[in-house]
DNA sequence: AGCGTTGCTACATTAAATGTAGCAACGGGA
DNA sequence: TCCCGTTGCTACATTTAATGTAGCAACGCT
């Protein structure tokens, strides 16, 4: 089952400070995470697509991330694949603004 | 001197891919990273205060991280210690709806 | 049956983070 | 001037996480 309430996995400090976005900062703080979530922004992916997506990332830990976002509720596997929840794809649509500030980001290119 | 290009550092795949945007959730996506932004939010901290703020995190991971930041742009130290840039700034203006996205995420309390 | 794909796991190696300690440099006081 | 607290930062041994390679069982297809 999945996580009745949206606590992040113990490992990181910080986890259960009980501020939500303090749990969110950390699920998303881990590596391949913010990938993931981007990768499978335009639908759904088999796993050895997202892998190829995500630049071959050990399948050991895109499963345990996998995991992760399925019981934070962002992710789930279907039919096609894995796949944003309609949760997963309102956490993308808050990396809309990040994704412009880093094509600025790319021009200031360098302090 | 800091780096000329946004590049992330090597050691996680898909940095230099070329997207602005990758190396982007690369660097955010480290451990602590997305924090330290967090609670530099509202002014300046000296490196102890941070750590505080950050858990007690080690001072290890903390310099590192925060030398990443700054050679990004997005972080400089000063008289009042460690602060966020202007472009800092803009970077964490964009986590305003991932803020009001973790409040809706903890209500809707695993799926 | 045979093949290819799926999601997923084992496990040894390598890299990163942690925790504790402590450094040199600066700034007051006394 | 000497002491004391603070600053930013580093060393280093231990623990934890990620990588890379291999391979499993289950499903669908022909």
């Amino acid at each position: 089952m999945a996580k009745q309430v949206p606590t992040a996995k113990p490992g990181v400090r910080g986890s259960r400070s009980g501020r939500p976005i303090m749990a969110l900062l950390d699920l998303l703080g881990r590596r391949w995470t913010l990938r993931i979530v981007w990768e499978l922004r335009e639908g759904a992916l088999t796993s050895r697509a997202l892998r190829t997506a995500c630049d071959e990332a050990s399948p050991t830990i895109l499963q345990t991330r996998l995991t992760e976002l399925r019981e934070a509720g962002f992710v789930e596997l279907t039919d096609d694949g894995y796949s944003l929840t309609a949760l997963g794809r309102e956490l993308f649509a808050t990396f809309t603004p990040l994704n412009r500030f880093a094509e600025r980001w790319s021009k200031h290119a360098g302090s």
